[in-house]
DNA sequence: ACTGGCCCTACCATTGAATGGAAGGCGCCG
DNA sequence: CGGCGCCTTCCATTCAATGGTAGGGCCAGT
């Protein structure tokens, strides 16, 4: 044989192999990494021995395979969401302090929203969103708020589309707090991901009005000062937007 | 030509694409990137091409190319750190508050502290440690104290190749700095970084005696309560390595 | 002690995927 | 409108990548 039998570049199998580990998994057999990535053993060797020369995987006491200290570093340091978690992070301690509230930042990826930074409170209500996680736009505030904010043509297209497989919601529910969102400036959602949580989340918006993300926070039902929180995020998130102007 | 004349892997070239940029960088034109990460044009447009089809690389407004927000999201739901940044959180929120200060923690890398993780207060003194930015041992609190609770051997392999460009350090007094971390259980450093900071910090110790971490905090010169500060980090310290074990 | 199973590492003949110079656009500025 | 920088595409050449196979280390079960 030569280059690979099943036709995908070298790149390809990089990237299956930073894919293979599941979300919260730090490490893997080599074997197993090597199925989860689709690829022989031997390949699969070859390949880990020379990302980790580069410090990309990194070998861990058990013998065991996972991502390198470098790649974290590399990623890290020229992060794409770098600008913003520098602009937000400042006014997210302050919200986290002042309404002593879980605090989180997301951007808008697909129909999902991607959770860039997240403050939380020790023995606060559970946040379902961690960072680097996903939520799909039609259950997170955060992602309707985005979504609210985003041109009338990338909305239709995620009408079009919509389809909640658990069926609690329709889409024309999520047409409605789509338009609300997009007329109020904020979204609040009870209850979808976890019974006895708010969500409340604004737009994070540019010089070129286009949402670049969303600040949120997640609270319990009985916190009473619901709609006390909403100026107060909008004028974070406003001292964000100004701050990524510069 | 066939594979690489300069004779380099592909996987030698993906690195040197993550690495060419510089830090804090976020994006490059296609032709700066080629040059600095040594390739040819045609063959560093092909790579991106093939990143970018993955997500690993995405391209801009501008049509300069950074890292692409999957890279970033893989890398930080595996990240190798992440069961240590999750346990130290919620310490370090605790700390900020508590003693209203900067904190910060960091891995020993090679011969460098490398900062996995900060909470700056608005308006405090200026912290030089970034997230995924490093420091050399002998000028962080942080990389002595990790350094100081490491094997006798790697201590003297680090001693041995010591060579502070500046000469503010010699080897005999990071010598003395490291027997005092070690047997006092924490390192103060004045002013090194930063004429009016003091670093104070101390080592996160795992259920094998092994130092995983440091956890420290950056104060201004005026701060009068230095000492108080220790027991407080060592506290907390011992609560992220009691995390750590379960 | 022995055996079987599991996982990692090493070898090596084969070949098509990767290569990069050159030429073709595209947009900008003087 | 001509020159310049930057990006994109093309294509014949060839060696880096491939993966089946075999070898070695480790542990649990018998």
């Amino acid at each position: 044989m030569a280059n690979s039998d099943s036709g995908d570049s070298i790149v390809d199998r990089v990237v299956r192999v930073f894919e293979a580990f599941p979300e919260g998994v730090a490490s893997l057999q080599l074997t197993e990494l090597a199925e989860r990535a689709g690829l022989p053993l031997s390949s699969a060797h070859r390949l880990v021995r020379q990302l980790s020369a580069h410090g990309l995987l990194e070998h861990d006491a058990g013998g065991t395979v996972r991502l390198g200290m470098r790649l974290w570093e590399l990623v890290n340091r020229n992060s794409p969401t770098l600008a913003l978690r520098q602009a937000a992070m400042p006014f997210m301690e302050d919200i986290q302090q002042v309404l002593n509230q879980n605090v989180n930042l997301a951007v808008l990826d697909g129909w999902e929203a991607l959770f860039v930074e997240r403050l939380s409170r020790r023995g606060s209500i559970v946040n379902r969103a961690r960072v680097a996680g996903r939520m799909p736009v039609h259950i997170s505030s955060a992602g309707l708020v985005l979504m609210a904010h985003q041109p009338a043509q990338v909305q239709a297209e995620y009408l079009k589309q919509f389809e909640d497989p658990s069926g609690k919601m329709t889409a024309d529910v999520v047409r409605r707090l789509l338009a609300e969102g997009a007329q109020q400036g904020y979204v609040q959602l009870a209850g979808v991901v976890d019974p006895d949580a708010w969500g409340i989340a604004v737009p994070v918006i540019d010089g070129k009005r286009r949402a670049l993300a969303a600040l949120g926070v997640v609270v319990p039902v009985v916190e009473m000062r619901l709609q006390a929180l909403v100026p107060a995020l909008q004028t974070a998130a406003r001292g964000i937007g100004r701050r990524l102007e510069a």
